[in-house]
DNA sequence: TACTTATATGTTATATTATAACATAACATT
DNA sequence: AATGTTATGTTATAATATAACATATAAGTA
């Protein structure tokens, strides 16, 4: 089961997520012939920034910090079209937001386990789900081409740190 | 495994999908002391009008039609809000869209075959699946709260149409 | 080198999805 | 009828995403 878990969800070198992420993608880019333009290794890195998902205009705004200037959303868009292409980053629908994937070069098909309380997101590829959406699929005579799965709930700190969901509301 | 794929993927009469809907509605909100006003069967029954998902502003334009009057935007959300959280129906994330529940009683996380062809969608409890997904999060020490799983590929009838993505695109 | 093509970015406007805030109406209980 | 509760109407706007067209930059070719 390859999953991101134990670093999203614990305290950890993070500048190691952040330049693991940038030579996997220039080394991704390289194999496919794609441009990794400054914009583009911006918007990644801003997505790496944390382990939590951002907005598409979340991440205007940090651009537009970044690069002292002002962005206009189909900039943003297109770099983060780019990344989604090359499987550097993924969008998560439940929560119209991007986060940069861990591990983009194996074939995989994703899970994250989002946390209700510190907005952190996990990736984990897990064999076993994708056996049971595969036959599950069979079963009803459906081809399968791609999937979405999101969970929601408390990630392991938020839940060692005794933070209820009404407790949280407080914040 | 709890399933509406036949109904959803096969031809029927669904004037019976929708009446067995209707009645699972009154029953429900009967129980639960909640009121079926005419907007909220309304939008119930324009959500049952076919087993594709419908975006909240088409629900409006069906919506304004039946009644002969202009609807605005929170007249729809708020009775979709009412119907789901009552489980009578669902929303889509994937597609910022909804569609009536073939089980609402049932206490069950949902899994959502979509056709990438016609764009229905069916339903499907699976016990596997849920397990699969428990057991996951146990790994990982996530405390599972609630899922959204998303499938999207061909249903039986396009397969059988023998409709490729790629002719589907000449529609 | 200049020419050409393809790719990437800038810019403006607008589409799509969803909610906030406040006013009014309908309904139920006294 | 008076009151409180729930539902709806109305206006405005927030949040997310894309279309369309102009310009610039890079890469390949005569």
């Amino acid at each position: 089961m390859l999953t991101n878990s134990r670093l999203v969800h614990q305290p950890h070198d993070h500048e190691r997520c952040i330049n693991a992420a940038l030579t996997r993608a220039k080394g991704l880019c390289h194999e496919r012939n794609a441009k990794l333009t400054p914009t583009r290794e911006a918007v990644l890195t801003l997505l790496w920034q944390s382990h939590r998902p951002l907005g598409a205009y979340q991440v205007q705004g940090q651009l537009a910090k970044l690069l002292s200037k002002p962005i206009a959303p189909p900039t943003v868009y297109r770099a983060i079209e780019f990344l989604l292409g090359l499987g550097l980053i993924h969008r998560l629908a439940s929560l119209n937001a991007y986060i940069g994937c861990p591990f983009p070069s194996s074939h995989h098909s994703n899970l994250f386990m989002i946390c209700n309380i510190c907005g952190s997101a996990a990736e984990v590829a897990d064999a076993a789900l994708n056996e049971v959406l595969q036959s599950a699929s069979d079963k009803a005579n459906f081809d399968l081409q791609n999937q979405s799965v999101e969970l929601f709930g408390r990630c392991p700190q938020c839940v060692l740190n005794n933070i209820s969901d009404e407790q949280s509301h407080d914040i």
